[in-house]
This record gives structure tokens, C-alpha cells and sequence, in this order.
DNA sequence: TCCGAGTGAGTAACCGGTTTCTAGCAGGCT
DNA sequence: AGCCTGCTAGAAACCGGTTACTCACTCGGA
């Protein structure tokens, strides 16, 4: 444990924090206000306001004098009465239902990085999959923003159209509104590609490896497959789930259901599958082959590498702050965009043997 | 593409963004202010800033009446405006090198869960590894926030102590400074706890697959081992890296080595060493021991399930939370905290058999 | 020399809240 | 009746910036 060299001062209207400190002399450095510049250097407050913005308008002299005062009191604007004054604030809300989802964390970066790049801060907010809390987050976290990347999955979209104009500007992430800009993956085409990919290879008995039923990427998937089995292949379904337990679970259920393909609902799942296959001395893929969904970090990992759909995920974060960089600019028409994951072939699908 | 049924309305002074509407009346609601709200109940506007706030002091009827005109206008305080008045923004920073770093990952979710339960923002800026930028970004988030949580592995001590005053309250993350409040991971005490156990199963000879040279975390890592090594073990070192595909690379270096463990810099060289041991066909842990650090989520599900030294690292979110809530609430002794990695012992270490 | 245009900097009105201070009024006590 | 107390709600002064407006001054041209 250290000794307080440094101790806490606190101070001034609402007794807010001023900093550590030594004494007096520490106190008005972290007060100093524009007041306080515009004494120092003996102009008017606007002029250094001015000054500080850069406006040429400014005799190159008394510019000098007010930038030496600032130096001096270790001055900086205060952003908190900048946002008033100017009515924005260059800062952006994530909302996100839960960020130890990679789909979100990826979002989250490529949202950083592009809005950082033209000089926007990010705030996050994170409902924790309470859907009842993700309105009330969503306008507060709106109210010191100037814009709002949702993700609400799972937000009745009654509550959420009533919520668009008060969270506008918008963009919504997997998940599209009349009238509001979104970016979706679109799990359909991804799903279309793989079940493409084991017909060419003569797969026809799939099996499904289910994820939560209540979620809505769940869902997609399995409607995808259903549309497209029709006639083309026998299409069976295992409850499971979502994480390398749920997959390594069902391997023995996996292995006598007949079925030459397994499409996982998610990388995890198929890796856990993979490592139970492995287990019971099936053999992939020769015995059978394993895809998963989202090409996680890991996917090319595993043994055999995974054959998956890769989501787009720094793209989607990156175009969800060019999207409502453009509304933040000016009027703009809404857009909903859809991504189309990207076909990976890995070692774990071959051609059908039976 | 969508038809655009709404459109952008801007207005107002500054010309700030209204939200997307109709008509007029739409952008009445969006701008409604404590003002309006004062007329339509025809009360001042403290009596209004009085109700929003919960202050008892006002009468049931009149308070009812200022709810109701609230309500019907879509009113809500406006946090910048807040703020400014307050003095404080119930927001915090989280300043980070790089949020693709699954250590800085954990980091942000903990804090995010333990200062949202507290009713903080959670304000994120990422420097992406440019020192340089990192201080002016560091001041900038400052400026809007309470606090500030900082992770900066390679600003300079001096740069460091310099901003200091300017960031307070802060708290800093796997680096101390006198009079700081810190919370670190003592990575050599997980190095001693990995050597401990490879000792114990006789292990005489250990190489160290090394992490990036640049790197802070390496080097304490580093240090530890070359500490522990004296005449108690032999210490080969081989520059590796961080990443799976660094361990692969390596994998023939440490089959000849005549070492009978490896001590990986982190899990991601481990498990890329494991996997090319396992393509060289050299028994894991019959021939070697292999050893990781941090426990990633996939640690558990190598093959043979990877021994490693597992960094808490939610809990240091949640109590870089604490420090700083505790800053935020009154004047503290700066305390500096430093946690043990916890040993997982796991399949990919046996006892040494030469 | 006089006038108009152009320019630099100050004044003051905002932005949208919070809070101190005070006035007005009701009620209780002597 | 008169006075003191307590409570409610409004007036006004903040918080710390930005900017429209204005005024004084300079310079160029007629």
C-alpha cells in the first residue's frame, strides 16, 4: 500500500473533484476556465474562445498573448460546455445487448476505429441482454450523443419504432425498420452457401445443430435451411445450443443420425462437435463433414480446419459509423444494407461416401 | 433500398439535427426544452428541474401538472446541459492501446457491467497503439468524463507522471506509479506458480518461447523466469511472438531444443506450438510439457487441454471500477493492487520422463 | 478632406439545465 | 392582534463555452 503523497481535493460549486494536489496553487490549475484565460491575457472571453477554435480573425499578436495565458493556466476548453454551445458533442453511442458476444466486439472496434478517425468519441452502453432496460439505456445514452448504433435483437419492434425518433440519427445493426438505416448480416445467403457447397460435394442427409431457440440468428438460419431442403436433401435438426459444451454434447446423437453433413450453428458448436466426433473414433471428413457459422479467430484452428461463413464484422462496425456520419453531415435517405458472408472452405467438409 | 417514408429535419440554431419527421409538429417535440415544459405547466423552471430531480419540496398538484406537460411534450433533461450545471457527467473513460486485445476486452466489459450498475457511462477511446496520440486522446476523454481508467503500457513514465494531475481521478491498469491507484496482474508470480508445477514433475530444462520484444508483459515475464532459473532449472529462451501462427513456427526449434517443457509467453503460442508438436508427432505431454498464460477461452479445449496461469481479468474491470468510484465519492490513499494469476493445471503438462 | 468599406475585438445573448436566495403566504403561539 | 416560523415556488445567478451584433478604427479612393 502506498503513502498519500498526493491527497484528493475537492471544492468549488457542487463540491466536484479538482484533482490531487499539494496545495492551493494545484486547485487553480484544475479550475481554470476561459474567465480565467481571458483575465490573464487581458482580451474578452470571445476573443479567446476565438483564438482556441483557430478563427484567423484574430491580430496574430494578441493571439500569442492568449495561447501563452492558456499554456500558463494549462487551460483546455471543457467539452461538457462546448456540446451545449454547439449543440453536438462528436460522440456516438454503441448499444449493445452484450459485449462478450465477438460479433459485438468486433462491431465495437470498426465503430471505434472509423469514428475516431474523424474525430468522434464512443459511448458505450451495454443492456446485458435485459431487454426491458435496452429503451431506457438507449435514451439516455442518446441524450449525450449525437447519434445511436442499436443493436436490439430482441426490442418488439413496436417499442422500437416508437423509439426511432427520439434516438434519430440511427443506424440499426441486424435488424431492419421501414425508414431507418441498418446493416444485417445475411445469414440466409451464408446458410445458402454452405448447403451449396456440401450439395456439390453429394451431401444429402444434413443435420442441423440448433442454437437458443429464442434467438433471432438462430431462427434465420433454420428457416434458410428448411426454404432450401425442400426436395434437394433430407434435413433433420438437434437441439443444442451455442457453446463448445452444447456441441461436443450431441456428438454421439450426431453420429447415428445417419446424416453425411452437419451444419452447426455456430463456429463453437462446431468445433465442440468436432472434438466429440473426434472422441468417438469418427473421422472428419470422411465419415462426415462439419461446418460452423461466423469464422471465429479459432475456426482456422482447429483440427481439421473449419469450414465456415465468415460475417463480416469490422465491415459492419465501420459502415454502421459511415452511415450515420453521412445522416450526422446532412440529410440523407435511409439505407439498409446487407452483408453476405464469405464461403470458407477448410479441411473439415469432403465429398459424401455413402 | 428503402424508400425514404421519413426524411432529415434540421433547424434551429447551430442547424442541429432534429430527428427524422414529417412536419413541424415532429420537430417541436424533439427539441423540447425545461423551458417549454415551464409554460405548458405554467410553473417556473425550477419548479421543473425540482420535479425531474425528485425534490419533495413541491406540491403534489403542481407536480402532477408538470409530469403531465412532460409527458405530453416527450420531454427529457438534457444530460450535456446536465452536466455542465453539475459539474459532473456520471461518464467515465476508458483509454486503451488496442481494443482487438482480448485482455483489454475482459477489461472494458467489467468495468462497463460494474459502472453501469452504479449509473455510469462508459465513455472508450482507443489510441491503436500510437503513443503518441494517446496523451491528447487521454486529455480529450478527460474532458467530457469524471474519471478515467488507463491502460498505455509504453507512454513514457515521465509523459505519464506529467498528466497525471490532468486525468485525475484515475486509475491505471498493469502499471504502477507512486501515488497512483493501480491494479495490475503480477505476471511474475504466474510465472513462479508455472515453474513450481513444472518443477514438481521434474522438469530440469525449460525453454520459453518469448513474446514481442517491445512488449512490457514479456519482459516481466521474461525477468521472472531468468530470476527463478538460478541453478534450480536450465532456461533456454526462442524468439516467437504473440500469435498462433508464431508457436507453429517455432514448434521444430523446440522439438530439438533437448528441453523437456515449454513455457509459452501466452496461450495463442502455446496452443500454435501444441499443434505443430502434434504435426511433428511428438507426444504431448508424454515427450514435452507445454505450458500457456492467460486462459483464453479456448485453453480449455486444445488438444490436450492447455495448463496455464489464468489472469482475472474481469475482475480487474470491476475493481478499476471500484478504485475510481471510491475516488469519484470522496479523497482516498491512492492504493495499488496487483493480482496473482491463478495455476490451471491441465492435460498438456505430465511429469518429466528423461 | 471626407466618406464608405473592411476589419478586429468587445458586449451580450444565447445553449439548457441547477440552485441559492428571497418573497409571499399560512399557521401556531403568546 | 401581532409576531415568528416554516414551507413553497419564483427570480436570478450561475456552469463554461459560442457567436450575432455592434462599434471603433484604419485605409483607400474620390
Amino acid at each position: 500500500m502506498f503513502r498519500p503523497e498526493r491527497f484528493c481535493v475537492y471544492g468549488g460549486a457542487g463540491d466536484r473533484f479538482l484533482g490531487w494536489g499539494l496545495g492551493v496553487d494545484e486547485q487553480v490549475r484544475a479550475t481554470a476556465n476561459i474567465r480565467r484565460v481571458a483575465e490573464a491575457a487581458g482580451v474578452s472571453r470571445a476573443t479567446v474562445s476565438r483564438v482556441m477554435n483557430g478563427h484567423a480573425t484574430v491580430a496574430p499578436e494578441l493571439a500569442e498573448r492568449v495561447l501563452t495565458a492558456a499554456r500558463a493556466l494549462d487551460y483546455a476548453p471543457s467539452q461538457v460546455a462546448r456540446s451545449l454551445a454547439l449543440g453536438r458533442t462528436a460522440t456516438i453511442a454503441l448499444i449493445v445487448p452484450d459485449l462478450s458476444n465477438p460479433m459485438f466486439q468486433d462491431v465495437l472496434r470498426g465503430l471505434s476505429l472509423a469514428a475516431g478517425a474523424d474525430g468522434h468519441r464512443l459511448l458505450i452502453a451495454e443492456s446485458n441482454e435485459q431487454v426491458e432496460d435496452e429503451e431506457v439505456l438507449a435514451l439516455e445514452a442518446r441524450r449525450r450523443c449525437d447519434g445511436v448504433v442499436l443493436a436490439s435483437p430482441r426490442l418488439p419492434t413496436a417499442d422500437l419504432e416508437r423509439l426511432v425518433p427520439q434516438l434519430a440519427p440511427l443506424v440499426l445493426i441486424n435488424r431492419t425498420l421501414a425508414g431507418v438505416p441498418s446493416l444485417s448480416v445475411d445469414y440466409a445467403a451464408g446458410i445458402q452457401d454452405l448447403v451449396a457447397h456440401l450439395l456439390s460435394l453429394g451431401h444429402r442427409r444434413i443435420v442441423y445443430l440448433a442454437g437458443p431457440p429464442a434467438s433471432t440468428s438462430n431462427s434465420e438460419r433454420l428457416d434458410a435451411l428448411v426454404r432450401l431442403s425442400n426436395n434437394a436433401f433430407a434435413l433433420t435438426q438437434i437441439a443444442c445450443g451455442a457453446t463448445f459444451e452444447n456441441g461436443h454434447a450431441v456428438a454421439g446423437e450426431v453420429a447415428g443420425s445417419g446424416a453425411t453433413a452437419v451444419i452447426a450453428y455456430n463456429d463453437m458448436v462446431a468445433f465442440g462437435a468436432l472434438s466429440g466426433l473426434h472422441e468417438l473414433g469418427v473421422d472428419v471428413p470422411g465419415q462426415i463433414s462439419v461446418t460452423g457459422f461466423d469464422d471465429i479467430p479459432f475456426a482456422r484452428f482447429t483440427t481439421p480446419p473449419l469450414t465456415t461463413a465468415a460475417v463480416p464484422r469490422n465491415t459492419l462496425g465501420k459502415q454502421a459509423w459511415h452511415q450515420l456520419h453521412t445522416q450526422l453531415t446532412g440529410p440523407t435517405a435511409p439505407e439498409a444494407v446487407a452483408f453476405r458472408p464469405r464461403l470458407l472452405v477448410r479441411g473439415s467438409t469432403g465429398r459424401s461416401t455413402s
